[in-house]
DNA sequence: AGTTGTACCATTACCACACACGGAACAACT
DNA sequence: AGTTGTTCCGTGTGTGGTAATGGTACAACT
C-alpha cells in the first residue's frame, strides 16, 4: 500500500489520507481483514503528526472502512469495500442544500442564514 | 419615535434599529402611513453611517415594515403591525435545524456539516 | 438646487473555525 | 517494557465572514 501525502496540495492531509486508503480497498491493494500501520508508525513513514493520522482513522472507522480493535490494532472492515464507495455525507447533506435555498427564495439574507446556521449547530449539542 | 442606538451593546447596530422600529410599530408608536426620517437623516439624529441605517430600513422593507416610495421618502406599511411579530425565518429556518439532526444523529462531523454548509451557501448563487 | 432611495467602489477590525502541530496520560493488550 | 487506540491539555496560521466605516454616483422626485 503506497501512500503518497501532497503538502502542496490544497487538500487537507487528514482527507489526503482517507481518499487514499479508501481508493487502496477499490482496488483491493487492501483488502478485508488486513491489518493497517499503526497510527503512530504511519505517522512517522508519512512524516505526518500522528494526530493528523489518528484523526483520518476516527473518519475511516466511522465510516465502517477500518476497525479499530483497541490495543490489538486496526483492521479492514469486512464491508469495506461497498462502505468505500458510499459517501455517507451526500445523501444528508443533500438536505441542507434543500432548507438553503428555500431560505434563499423565501428572501432570507445569507447573513441571516449563517446566524440561523450557527445557532442551530450550538443549539443541537446532543 | 425615540430611538436609542447603544455602541457597546454586542448587537449589531442595524439590528438594535430594526429592532426598535419594529417595537415602535407594535407599540402604536409609529402607524401604519406615517412617515419616516429619510436614510441620511436618521443617520445624522442618532450618528450612524448611513449605510447601516440603509441596512436596517432593507431588511424592514423586506419584512414589510416599512415601504419606501422611492423618492417620496419611506412609510411604514399598512400591515406593519402584524409584520412587525412575524418572523419569517422562524418557518423556513426550523428546515435547516432538521437538516442538522439529520446530519448530527448520522454521525456526520461538526466540521462536515459546516463545510458542507459554505460550499452549499456558495453553489446556491442565484 | 436639494433630497429621495439605491448602487457601486473601497478599507478596517474582529471573531469563529479548520488544519496541523506538540506533549502527556490512560488502560489493556503482546 | 513496549505498543495499541484514545483523550485531554494547548499553540499557531490561514481563511472567510460580519459589521461598520468612507466616498461617489445615479435617476427621479419636490
Amino acid at each position: 500500500m503506497e501512500i503518497t501525502i501532497d503538502i502542496e496540495d490544497p487538500m487537507p492531509l487528514f482527507t489526503q489520507l482517507v481518499e487514499q486508503i479508501k481508493s487502496a480497498v477499490i482496488n483491493s491493494k487492501i483488502k478485508p481483514g488486513d491489518s493497517l500501520p499503526s497510527i503512530r508508525q504511519l505517522a512517522n513513514d508519512l512524516e505526518l503528526n500522528s494526530k493528523t493520522v489518528a484523526k483520518a482513522y476516527k473518519l475511516l472507522e466511522r465510516d465502517l472502512v477500518i476497525q479499530s480493535k483497541g490495543y490489538r490494532g486496526t483492521f479492514v472492515h469486512p464491508h469495506a469495500i461497498v462502505n468505500s464507495k458510499v459517501d455517507l455525507n451526500a445523501e444528508v447533506l443533500a438536505q441542507l442544500n434543500n432548507a438553503i435555498s428555500a431560505c434563499k427564495t423565501a428572501g432570507v439574507t445569507d447573513s441571516e442564514i449563517r446566524i440561523a446556521f450557527s445557532s442551530a449547530m450550538n443549539s443541537n449539542n446532543n
